[in-house]
DNA sequence: TTACCTGCAAACGTTTTGCAACTGA
DNA sequence: TCAGTTGCAAAACGTTTGCAGGTAA
C-alpha cells in the first residue's frame, strides 16, 4: 500500500532543495510505512526511539516537508490533533467515531467525483478527501 | 438551502430540554441562514451585534448543542479554526484555498457513497463529509 | 422554584515561531 | 563554506472548563 521507500524520500527532498537529515529520514520512513494514521505526537514518540532529543518543532516541521513533496496528507478532525495519511490515491477515509482508527477503503467513487465537480462547477480541484465516520467491524463485535 | 425557521430551532431546542434563551436563538438564526461556512469567531462576532455581552464560551456551547441536535456539522479544515455548515443533507464542500470560501454542491454521487461503504466494509456509517480542494472560480478569474 | 444557562477568566492541548548552535552537501 | 536544520523555550491559537450569578420554564 505504501510503496515508498527510503531512498525514493530521500531523493524527493533534495529534489526540491531538502537536506536529508537523519531526524528527517526516520520520520520518513515511519509515516510511509505506517498505516494507521499517526498524530504528530504520536511520531514524535516513535522518532524519539532512534532520536532521543528530537523536538516536537521538528516533527511538525517535517511534516510540513512532507506536504509540500506531496507525500501525505493532513487529516484534520474534530476534537483533537491532526492524523497523517501517506496514502495519496484517491480513497474513503473510514473514520471510527468509539476507537479513532481510521481505514482506508478503495473506491472507484473516490476517483470519479473530482471529475466530475471539476465539470459541473468552475473549480479547479487540487486534493480531496471523503470521510466516513461511524462505527468499524472491530468496535461493532464487541459492543 | 436552509430550511429551518427561528420557531423550528425553538421546537428542537425545547424538544430535546434544552432552554431557549435569546443567545441561542440569535446564533441558531445566524447559523442556519447564512451560507458561507462561518467560524465560531464569525458568529461570535455577528452575535455580538444583537447581545453586546455574548461571550465566545456561549457561541462554543450552542454550537455543540446544535451539533446534538443535528442542525449542524463541523468542518475542521487543517490551519486554523473550524467551520460550521448547516447544510445537512449529503453534499460535497468546494474548499478554495485562496480565499478560505467553502460552497455546497449537491451531487448525487454524496448520497450514494455511503450505502456503498456500508455495503463493502463492515463498517456502520454514521455520518459523512466529502471535500475538494482547490481553486474557486472568482479566484481563477481575478488571478 | 429549580435545573439549566450565561459570561468571565483561567486552563488546556496543539501547533507555530524566534533564535543560537549545528550540520549536510 | 554556508544555506538550511535542529532543539529549546516561549508564544500563539482555537477550544474547553469551573464557577458564581442569572434566567427560562
Amino acid at each position: 500500500m505504501h510503496q515508498h521507500s527510503e531512498a525514493s524520500a530521500i531523493a524527493a527532498l533534495r529534489k526540491k532543495g531538502y537536506k536529508a537529515t537523519p531526524q528527517r529520514i526516520t520520520i520518513c520512513r515511519y509515516i510511509l510505512n505506517s498505516r494507521d494514521h499517526p498524530s504528530a505526537q504520536q511520531v514524535y514518540h516513535e522518532v524519539k526511539k532512534m532520536h532521543p532529543t528530537v523536538s516536537l518543532a521538528t516533527v511538525y516541521k517535517t511534516l510540513g516537508v512532507l506536504k509540500d513533496l506531496n507525500l501525505t496528507q493532513e487529516l484534520s478532525l474534530p476534537q483533537g490533533q491532526a492524523r497523517f495519511d501517506s496514502y495519496m490515491k484517491p480513497h474513503i477515509n473510514l473514520v471510527c467515531l468509539q476507537c479513532g482508527s481510521i481505514i482506508d477503503l478503495d473506491d472507484t467513487t473516490a476517483i470519479e467525483i473530482t471529475r466530475r465537480v471539476a465539470a459541473a462547477a468552475r473549480f479547479k480541484p487540487n486534493a480531496q478527501r471523503i470521510d466516513i465516520f461511524g462505527i468499524c467491524e472491530k468496535c461493532n463485535a464487541t459492543e
